[in-house]
DNA sequence: CCTTGACCCTCCCATCATGGGAAGCCCTAT
DNA sequence: ATAGGGCTTCCCATGATGGGAGGGTCAAGG
């Protein structure tokens, strides 16, 4: 009746047991039931709240944020404009992270595009990592 | 005379001394000269590897990339194939990455401009997060 | 009744690259 | 002599995740 183990709850949301316990530490998600023996039991609201975490984890939210939009989330009251900012806040990060991570793959192709690959040793990609000689101190 | 202390050598490089001292611990770099009083002091060509080092990592290399890369820049009778092969394998790391967080950016993009981003309550990014719901188990 | 296997629990450690900070030694300038 | 700054080592933290040890609990089958 819709009282799931820990294992369950990580095959029904996704979220490994190792993760939901760890939201539970961090107070992510509130402690759930427990039976007699100390076993934890999520209910169908808790396992809505982890089947969002996990959502929210796929698009690179990091937990602060996961945070800040659950507690959202659960507000009927909330402004959509605070989700709005969460969001292009994020966006900005993902842009300047994707942005860097393809300057660094621009520099290496053009560079490897230029090394002939075979077994002479000169090669431009290391010369390009060999740092200009520092002025003397 | 080209025997600096770490920070000098952290001022040349650009590599934190912390940093320097962790490239040692962990043998990325040789353990280098110590002064009776046990300071570190960095020669020439030290500062050159740790100046390869910073560069390295400046294009998102990983450290086992980097003691490869290293170790190849040593060696004269290198083949530039095989930097080449490295370089080609983190590029595809690099673009899968970028491309993870691109798609993630474009998706909350999307979502952020359905987003009227007012004081109303819905929102379609809240909508986007909430789960389907589960079949029973 | 007892064993086996599949769960569950808590706690510690590892990743990867980086930094913070404490406690203590060394040197130089006041 | 003392103050400051640089150096040393060692421990701990990050963020998200997993691995594994050591031990409790339960159901099924011998």
């Amino acid at each position: 009746m819709s009282l799931v183990t820990i294992a369950q709850a990580s095959a029904i949301t996704g979220v490994s047991a190792k993760m939901i316990r760890h939201y539970e530490s961090i107070g992510l998600i509130a402690a759930p039931m427990r039976t007699e023996n100390r076993y934890r039991h999520y209910s169908e609201a808790e396992l809505h709240e982890l089947g969002f975490i996990r959502r929210s984890r796929d698009l690179g939210f990091s937990f602060e944020d996961i945070r800040q939009l659950l507690s959202l989330w659960r507000d009927r009251t909330r402004s959509s404009a605070d989700v709005k900012a969460i969001a292009l806040r994020h966006v900005e990060e993902l842009d300047q992270k994707a942005a860097a991570l393809a300057a660094m793959s621009r520099t290496l192709k053009q560079l490897a595009a230029c090394c002939h690959g075979d077994d002479r040793p000169d090669c431009p990609i290391l010369d390009a990592l060999d740092p200009p000689k520092p002025a003397e101190i």
